[in-house]
DNA sequence: TCGCACATGTAACGTGTTACATGATTCA
DNA sequence: TGAATCATGTAACACGTTACATGTGCGA
């Protein structure tokens, strides 16, 4: 459960969270897996990072302790908090809205990705279910648009309108097969 | 040319270049185009607006004055200038950068609709080539990452992964065949 | 008369970007 | 000796979001 009163982290703070799930790590860490992996969609800046994490922090979603190994190079090592684990499934289970597929695609594809953290199938089906609803029904407004586009104009605007028609069904694909993929394992999971 | 000094408007701000180049406007006309046609995804709201419609006052790419046609509901009408006309072709020529295609998808595709008022097919050409270049860069970039993934790992990541590369797999196609729609065009412009 | 569309703005707020600052350790 | 890497942060800045403020004209 989140404590109230603390605004809801931003997709960096729950990717943040996401990565000390799978392991407790210094900011120094977490910026090097942002600039190496493939989320190097979001940013590794340490005017993003260190912010960041003093939010979460402060909402009490992890805790630090300062680690002497080295005595003369201390790091700050963070992990989190049963509060911020809670808040982290919270956000994995999320369902999948409208705004979700039309601006932020990427956060959607963060949270599928970690919900190989959270090992529990269902939720992922439920996820790539609602995904799956939301793109499939976006996809319709978007073709009754490209119908409703008045002929005679210039191929640029319709052409970009349908490179977005095309990105969105190869996700729609995509989700299909996935959702088989987990539907294959229902029942025998370990 | 853009008159240095003066910061480099947002994507926010050439998209209101390229609609005041359709036709002189208002800020609530602006508005309401945001609000209904597909360029939803760029917000709509005043705060947003009004604020971009000045810096580019400010900096001297559009100017405005007041319509008084109906005498007690004024509105303030804005046009570009000649030096927002060089800026808006400017953005629209740009290169397509690596950048680009990872993290600025919707932008790219919005000054590719924008190409319509430009009305250089060379110009699109380039554009298109550009882009399929660094889309397929990107893909091998993003396929090489799926090989060298390590086995035996859940298949979340690994999926959010293929879903990107199908998303592009996807642009790809559609700038190939935007591109042969452009070549069959060559040398027969009006 | 109520509410909606027209029409333009401002203020507070949070966040990411860029750039800077600091200093130790390791390796060529 | 000097460069790169380790490690943590801060400051200035621009931008978008949300919410608020203000007032007219028109149709039900």
């Amino acid at each position: 459960m989140v404590s109230i009163m603390t605004p809801a982290p931003t997709t960096l703070g729950f990717a943040l969270l996401g990565l000390l799930h799978q392991a407790p790590q210094s900011g120094y860490g977490l910026r090097k897996v942002f600039a190496t992996s493939a989320l190097g969609n979001y940013s590794s800046s340490p005017g993003a990072i260190y912010p960041a994490l003093g939010r979460l922090s402060r909402a009490r979603l992890i805790e630090s302790r300062v680690d002497r190994a080295r005595a003369l190079r201390p790091r700050r090592v963070y992990r989190p908090t049963p509060a911020g684990t809670g808040a982290f499934r919270a956000w994995l289970a999320q369902p999948v809205t409208r705004g979700d597929v039309e601006r932020r695609m990427d956060d959607l594809m963060l949270r599928f990705a970690f919900h190989a953290n959270l090992d529990s199938p269902s939720d992922t089906r439920r996820f790539l279910a609602g995904f799956l609803r939301e793109v499939e029904d976006y996809l319709g407004d978007l073709q009754r648009q490209r119908l409703a586009w008045p002929p005679r104009m210039p191929p640029h605007p319709r052409l970009a309108l349908q490179a977005g028609i095309e990105r969105y069904r190869a996700s729609a694909r995509w989700a299909r097969t996935a959702l088989r993929h987990f539907e294959a394992r229902r029942g025998r999971t370990r």
